[in-house]
DNA sequence: TATATATTTGTGTTCGAGCACACTTTTTTT
DNA sequence: AAAAAAAGTGTGCTCGAACACAAATATATA
């Protein structure tokens, strides 16, 4: 169990010849004979050779320069705890040589993005942690990576680009059926439900239909067929949301429950008439104001997607990359938390 | 924000001695003059001097002997995660020198649980990560480590003992004011529920009190009053606890909601008679049984006591120490993941 | 003042990997 | 066969912290 740790020197001395050979080899470095490059090779498999990742990282003795690039959680709350997951991580890697600095856009403005995005190649890092919210920006900014050979790994939104190392977010079709599943549980017997997406912006639009379809697949399953409304409400101000939801109850007062697809919850319980119990309401993340809602029984569940977990994992794959030559996963996906009013706190950290 | 890094070399050159001095002030080694500490001192401060943690473990190049004591997963699968855990963790470690094996007892028996206890200290540990299922031998075995200076860490179960550093697990009574909200939002109205603690041996009695008073908890919390009754299932055999459910069915056939505070909710779901489809059911851990009983809709929600991350963090928190000094914290609780049919996947890994 | 003793300070080596450079051996060219 | 080029090999220094030991300085004793 405990095997022995060999030490180039040690290889050397087994295989009669200098440290710098085995070096050599171990490096694909060539000059070497074919000789001495077969019999080192056949010891380092013999042994499972495995370098002593401190030596080495003292050695290069480098600095790597890491940069984040995330919506401002000023301008929205859900991106908030991402800070914490990314210090987090800073502090763990600092000791080994990554540095690490975080930029923030206005995730309402793509000029925003491009602006900070430039800023962050000006800075020339090593590696770049993102979050590719706009699209046809994003790829731009990938291919400029992959050309400069700056390591790159996005969270929370994937965008389809062989350019970018590592994803990390959740499973959004599967979170819809998590979210069909609940309210099923919730409601047997009720046929008439709603999917509700709540969002000033459309840069969500992609993700708010595959929750979406999530949530149809789930009851395309079952046996009992159900109804299921789509509902936009495309506004920012309140006494316009409010108008669109007694518009949407008036018009199909059989509905029972509402799945949001956005972390707009909240501004639905809030909208909804004070004597109206009958809705049953399940939505995303844990921003304040969802969890109130939850406290006060007016959202049922809410789904967690783990933002902090998930800048924490981003900034962590790519620093030990950068600081353990570690492989970095292709695609990391979160499990899909279910919060209600008596667990939330222990997710909050 | 990125600051320079200072070596003792350089601290040395600034304070106008050499860096064995540097080195005596750093480490309080004494025979130091009182005006070279001050000097020193104040530049350490006033650069807020952070060793480098490569050189110091490359220097060092000890290696700590780190044995991990928890049930055997052959005996109870709810183990089994445990031991990916901690591979995961001896994979990452044993590059820093932290060497990691685990000794298995059985959790039926404080005999095992002694005699491998035993064996771990023959083997002189410097750390050991183990979970304290009977109180009294545990408390031995805590005293013991502390006397030798083995650094120790428990999850899963905790024993009020101040020679054990840190606990990682999850706060019992939460879980079952969890249980209580899930039930309560499956059976609306409904006012007849039940606890059932099953399980053939009773180390766990305080486990499944603690559960059950966080249950009771939150009903009575409640405007709308709840009849909750207790009922004990000791029984290993298949057709005892058959018996034993027919038997509190007839009783209480007005009881439409159980929640089962130990990993066999299975086994309470094959007893039901199976025409019966009003019982609502909350369980925990996700053992295969238990698993299958989900995708059969038998069992509506489990609760996950993440067994894999508790020995993970168990493990890790004693290598960080070990390799970098860093901190143990003292207690962790895990979040209490709430799952269902759609989400087990993610929790599986 | 000279010598012994205690206190303080400096120097040099080590950990293992990486790499530059010097050195040796083999092969090619004239 | 001698010279030049190429291929292969070995040596020694570096990264930063830790620590043993030597050296220098200060204090106490004869």
């Amino acid at each position: 169990m405990l095997k022995k740790k060999y030490t180039i020197a040690d290889i050397a001395t087994m295989a009669g010849v200098s440290k710098g050979t085995v070096d050599r080899v171990i490096h694909k470095r060539g000059k070497v004979s074919k000789k001495a490059h077969e019999k080192i090779t056949k010891i380092l498999k013999e042994i499972d050779y495995q370098p002593n990742l401190v030596a080495r990282n003292l050695k290069k003795n480098k600095t790597y320069r890491l940069l984040v690039l995330i919506p401002d959680p000023e301008k929205d709350p859900y991106w908030a705890p991402c800070l914490e997951g990314i210090n987090t991580a800073s502090q763990e890697f600092q000791a080994f040589g990554v540095m690490i600095e975080t930029f923030l856009f206005d995730p309402s403005s793509t000029r925003s993005f491009n602006a900070r995005s430039k800023e962050v190649l000006k800075n020339k890092p090593d590696g770049v942690v993102f979050v590719p919210l706009f699209y046809k920006e994003s790829l731009t900014f990938t291919e400029y990576c992959k050309k400069n050979s700056i390591t790159l790994a996005t969270f929370n939104s994937s965008i389809n680009s062989n350019n970018a190392r590592s994803f990390i977010g959740q499973d959004l079709h599967k979170s819809g059926r998590v979210a069909g599943g609940l309210l099923h549980m919730l409601l047997p017997g009720k046929k008439h439900l709603a999917v509700v997406h709540m969002d000033e912006i459309y840069q969500n639009a992609i993700h708010m239909q595959e929750k979406e379809k999530g949530f149809r697949d789930y009851f395309d399953g079952l046996e009992q067929k159900h109804q299921i409304i789509t509902h936009k409400i495309p506004e920012k101000d309140i006494r316009k949301i409010r108008k669109s939801v007694r518009g949407f109850l008036e018009t199909y007062p059989e509905v029972s429950g509402v799945f949001v697809t956005t972390s707009k919850a909240y501004l639905l319980a809030e909208a909804l008439p004070e004597t109206d119990t009958r809705i049953r309401l399940v939505g995303y993340d844990l921003i304040e104001k969802n969890l109130e809602c939850l406290d006060s029984g007016h959202i049922d569940f809410l789904i967690h997607q783990n933002p902090r977990q998930q800048a924490y994992l981003g900034v962590s794959y790519l620093s030990e990359y950068f600081a353990f030559d570690k492989k970095i996963p292709d695609n990391k996906l979160l499990p899909i938390d279910i919060i209600t009013a008596e667990n939330y706190t222990h997710y909050l950290e």
